[in-house]
RNA sequence: GCGGAAGUAGCUCAAUUGGUAGAGCGAUAGCCUUCCAAGCUAUAGGUUGCGAGUUCGAGACUCGUCUUCCGCUCCA
């Protein structure tokens, strides 16, 4: 069973053999970040083209895009993240419970105002509020102090120093600074598909129901992190927003509940790592939402989240824009007549992309032992990646480092990488290379051997439960495709 | 954010009361040629996380700081 000590030792792996390093890392790391090394970058590679491939290339009625990571920030104020994760926040050291200022204080204004005190409530919230526009953090401080507010949980008035909570990362667009307007880093692409509605469904003739599909990196200021690249400040989704008719999305809402936990089957997640988590609480967009969970070493957590979001979004953007985010649809009703004009319901589908390689990194480690012919024991750490996920599909090693071996086996790499990334060795023992093959994962290793020279075969060797065949050269790159298909 | 623990070579760890920083594995080059790790030779790799202090002398003691891990907290 998977645990903890488990858990320390796959992320040690992933470091040791280039699947994750954590960032920058020569100058003490950066907290919550993490780069993917040469072997993580391809299988994180492997499994957005997976998704994108059964998302757009595999679908009838789904395109993708890729918007940009900056967007208009009115985007931001229409889809609620402004206004709703961007306050001054103040925590009570006591009860460790934390308050948003403003509400701290208005709350206690409103106390005031109920025991007649209304000329010192209205002052001190004129006063807040001209403190709140210059960001005066000590000064408002100040104010919860001599005001004698205190916690309604402890009851005390021990409070840290106030400080901004920022849900979203800022930067400032222009050249110029002083000129300079701020914008953020996207806190999730959905936003990206929505402002493109109309774009994509006029020039693309789409016809709902039909879906948008879009991979590419969400920017989230956390408070802390952990659990390894479970939750990251930068990380990568891979989302697909369809749109439907009013009063079907909770039909298309069980179909692509089904559709997607299928999919994680398809690519090689065991079934029994997987369940569904009905949201009970729902937040302000949705009208039903279900995580897809995986078993991760510490536990089961989202993996992908489905949400039917209903008109919220593009409800949003029509108010803010001042454009319609109108669809006319000609389909007939029971009563023979036009559906008509309406602003489409939405189901999303949303996936993380490094909680998925997260989970395929999870099930594939695997410390073996086992017992030799001669009674000695033996092991090995590998990583049972599916073949098609797999960084590298083959290695080719030529048994020994002379006789003509290494040529063999050098004209078999120049075509295979062709076809499949392909890895090649010619050092240490043989025995030696199929272990460090199988610690990155590599599904399949072909030796040329002496009998190469006589009739142009080679072994196969299979990483997953080390049996060998002979095959002839010519059948190498038919075999790993079909396998990796 | 709070509490606890830990930082020595790429990895796992040594280093006696405070007295010259080491080993194994790994890596690199060469030898050997052997189908499932651990044959031979050589080489490289360290301001002991960082900064102060105490001391004739600090990897070790004191203080600060940074990072990581564990448990709470947070995670629309």
């Amino acid at each position: 069973m998977a645990n903890e000590n488990n858990f320390q030792d796959i992320i040690a792996h992933c470091k040791e053999y280039g699947y994750i390093f954590p960032s920058s890392e020569i100058y003490d790391g950066l907290s919550a970040v993490y780069d993917y090394g040469q072997n993580g970058v391809q299988l994180k590679k492997n499994i957005r083209d997976q998704w994108w491939k059964s998302m757009t290339q595999l679908q009838d009625n789904i395109v993708g895009i890729d918007a940009a990571i900056f967007m208009h920030p009115l985007t931001w104020k229409a889809s609620g993240h402004v206004d709703n994760f961007s306050d001054p926040m103040i925590d009570n050291k006591d009860s460790q419970k934390r308050y948003r200022v403003d509400h701290l204080i208005e709350g206690h204004a409103e106390k005031l105002e109920q025991e007649g005190r209304k000329e010192e409530a209205r002052a001190l919230l004129a006063k807040m509020d001209s403190l709140l526009a210059k960001d005066d953090f000590p000064a408002l401080k100040e104010l919860i102090l001599s005001n004698g507010i205190v916690c309604a949980v402890s009851g005390t008035a021990n409070w840290s120093d106030i400080r901004q909570f920022n849900l979203m990362f800022q930067t400032q667009i222009g050249s110029v600074s002083g000129e300079a307007d701020t914008i953020y880093l996207r806190p999730e692409t959905a936003q990206g598909i929505f402002v493109n509605f109309l774009n994509v469904q006029k020039t693309g003739r789409m016809k709902i129901p039909f879906g948008i599909a879009q991979t590419g990196k969400a920017f989230r200021n956390e408070i802390v992190a952990r659990q390894f690249i479970f939750r990251m400040r930068e990380f990568e989704q891979m989302e697909m927003q369809f749109f439907v008719r009013p009063g079907t999305e909770l039909d298309w809402y069980a179909h692509w509940k089904a559709e997607r936990k299928k999919w994680h089957e398809s690519i090689g997640i065991p079934a029994d790592k997987l369940r569904y988590h009905d949201h009970v609480k729902l937040a302000h967009y949705a009208n039903a939402a279900v995580d897809i969970e995986y078993e991760f070493p510490f536990g089961f957590k989202e993996l992908e989240g489905i949400h039917s979001r209903t008109d919220y979004d593009l409800k949003q953007h029509q108010g803010l824009s001042k454009k319609k985010m109108q669809y006319y649809d000609n389909d007939l009703d029971e009563n023979g007549k036009p559906y008509g004009n309406y602003i489409p319901y939405v189901v999303e589908t949303s996936v993380g992309l490094d909680r998925l390689f997260l989970a395929v990194v999870s099930m594939s480690y695997k410390e073996e032992k086992w017992q030799k012919e001669d009674g000695t024991e033996d092991s090995r750490v590998v990583m049972r990646i599916p073949p098609k996920l797999a960084p590298y599909k083959l290695a080719i090693l030529p048994l020994v480092k002379k006789d003509g071996l290494p040529e063999i086996a050098r004209d078999l790499m120049h075509e295979c990488k062709e076809f499949f990334h392909t890895f090649y060795e010619e050092k240490d023992s043989i025995g030696k290379r199929y272990r460090r093959m199988d610690a990155i994962g590599t599904p399949y290793c072909v030796t040329v051997d002496h009998q190469t020279k006589e009739d142009h075969t080679v072994t196969i060797r299979d990483r997953d439960n080390m049996t060998q065949e002979r095959i002839h050269l010519n059948e190498v790159i038919q075999k790993i495709r079909e396998a990796i298909k």
